[in-house]
DNA sequence: CTTGGCACTCGCGGTCGCTGAGTGCCAAAG
DNA sequence: CTTTGGCACTCAGCGACCGCGAGTGCCAAG
């Protein structure tokens, strides 16, 4: 009972907090909700969440503010699940559905994400370890200059602009594409350096320097380039937070500028299914101790392929956002499967 | 001698203001740039500047503050050249011979350009328009669903997926392959549409829907696409004006989410050469009204392909940054006439 | 036209005191 | 042992006040 009411005052202090950004005081608390009891009596329980640390004073004689761990707990045992309206899913999957492509449905899904969270959006691109090659296209650009297009199960075009160290004729260029089609299509991305490390011996020797440099640039693209791309959109919505919350916004936009973080941010401890929370510190990214990321998987077919999520500031509407992430990663999911 | 003092004066206000970004008076300007009179005599140019629209006092007794039409005369009339050092220049040339495609040209550029002026940076993809067509490729991902791909010489590459009406034979997808690759090869994209018109005449009355669907697409992408991605880097720069300078930067981070404002600030009256500049109501963009844009075109070759440049507040640095911009468009004609 | 002098303006930063929300503690009542 | 009303205390925020000083405009003399 009284550990009973002590999470329930924690549970009311987060959706205070969440909606009007102000440290929240026991009168309030007891007018806004409707627990039973007297402010002292939520002051002693203020008092002890305090000493259990999931709640803390911004200075004396101020009002309380939930702590990480606060909302940590929240989180995990206080949240109910809080699913779209109807009209909300019919409105998310007409707009999925009118993608023309692969970067099309990335850019729209990063947009419709960061629209119904009002946050920032980052999506990341389907995942390469795992596709495999549907067709390998070699075109030459001038005498020298190849371009080396692999196009991958999943709608993903890779491609890649090479120098050859001389002039290739065409008979040398048509023969290499058949014999790299024929090594290539069907593969898993991770079964192509095998499958492509014999290919120079079918070569006279003067065309070899040219083979390799194409085997080369067909390695680079599969084992470099496996799960590089993260979009990212609504970033106009860290400037909402009437100048400066718990948040500065320039360590953000710079952090969300390194591709390299997104897809640590992405990627780190994603748990298979569901959706996955990460509160302020627990993320361990400098310069966004002061945001939480809210990330879930997406998959085509059975497979997760690659993940998406939001970042924002710790005081956000949890359950909202989860679902909301949520619900767009099995859209994403849909779409992909659909396609 | 009258007249040309004034002129000095005014482009001692705009560099003092530019570095302090603060009101500059009268006294510190004799004090800071040697010009051989006294205050009293700076201050009746002032009053005439003022008069005449260059220059404003954000309130009685401060400063002045160059107006958009202070900075005008200054870029016009008064600011100097300021060539980059070799060893910048070097630094330039050096990352950005170290792409290995056309996605990577861009993104490298983005980045350089927001790190060298430190500002948010805008860069384009090369048009299309003139392009010409390089290769054509059909593939299949499943039974019904098709990705047609678009090789362009400046080696973009241009994908669409697709949903065909019927399965698809392979041989049927070889001889359209084959046909789309003679009707297109070589071409220029505004002769698409009319080297692709009766492309479906040549196929049996069962194929047709095919056909039909995959020339829908491809004119599509030859006309819908023409020239349009930009891409952006740098914003966290827009956060470095210790909390709100002339700026709120909320409503520039929500302009620059949009393609089409991105495509309007580096396209509209953009002059065919050298470097364009529109300082802050100059700019038809709401939102952007103290934010000044400073573009330069790239060429391929002889041709101007498309534009790159940055925005920032009015009170940048003008020679520096159009220096910057200018440079950094010809490395960028330079790389691509390489490849 | 330039310049020194002079009176005037007014934003900025600091101090001060008040107010009120919010707290912790305590003793009495369930 | 928990709840509750009472009470003294704290302190951020706000408005008022004030003095400083940078900066201005004007004017009369050079």
């Amino acid at each position: 009972m009284l550990e009973e009411r002590r999470l329930a005052v924690l549970r009311a202090i987060v959706e205070d907090y969440v909606s009007t950004h102000e440290p929240v005081g026991s009168k309030a608390l007891v007018e806004r909700h409707n627990l039973g009891v007297s402010p002292a009596t939520i002051r002693n329980d203020m008092a002890a969440l305090e000493d259990e640390g999931f709640i803390a004073q911004p200075h004396t004689s101020a009002g309380r503010v939930p702590t990480d761990l606060g909302y940590r707990l929240f989180v995990d045992r206080l949240s109910g699940v809080k699913p779209l309206s109807p009209p909300e899913r019919r409105a998310i999957q007409q707009f999925l559905d009118e993608s023309v492509d692969l970067d099309d449905v990335m850019s729209r899904t990063v947009r419709l994400l960061a629209q119904i969270t009002r946050q920032v959006a980052l999506v990341q691109y389907p995942s390469l370890s795992r596709s495999t090659v549907r067709h390998v296209e070699l075109v030459a650009l001038s005498s020298t200059r190849l371009i080396v297009v692999i196009i991958v199960d999943s709608g993903r075009v890779e491609q890649r602009i090479i120098e050859s160290p001389g002039p290739v004729p065409e008979s040398t260029l048509a023969d290499l594409r058949a014999r790299l089609i024929a090594a290539l299509a069907g593969k898993v991305f991770s079964a192509v350096p095998e499958s492509v490390v014999d290919l120079e011996e079918g070569f006279v020797l003067d065309d070899r320097p040219t083979v390799h440099a194409v085997v080369s640039a067909v390695l680079e693209m599969v084992t470099e380039r496996l799960d590089e791309r993260v979009v990212l959109g609504g970033t106009a919505h860290l400037a909402r937070y009437g100048e400066s919350f718990p948040i500065a916004i320039q360590p953000v936009l710079e952090a969300l500028e390194e591709q390299v973080i997104l897809l640590q941010l992405l990627g780190e401890a994603t748990t298979p299914q569901g959706v996955t929370v990460r509160i302020g510190h627990e993320n361990p990214i400098e310069g966004l101790e002061a945001t939480s990321v809210i990330t879930a998987q997406y998959a085509r077919g059975d497979r997760a392929v690659a993940s998406l999520g939001v970042v924002g500031p710790t005081h956000m509407d949890y359950p909202g956002t989860m679902s909301a992430v949520h619900a767009v990663a099995r859209y994403v999911s849909r779409i992909l499967d659909e396609q």
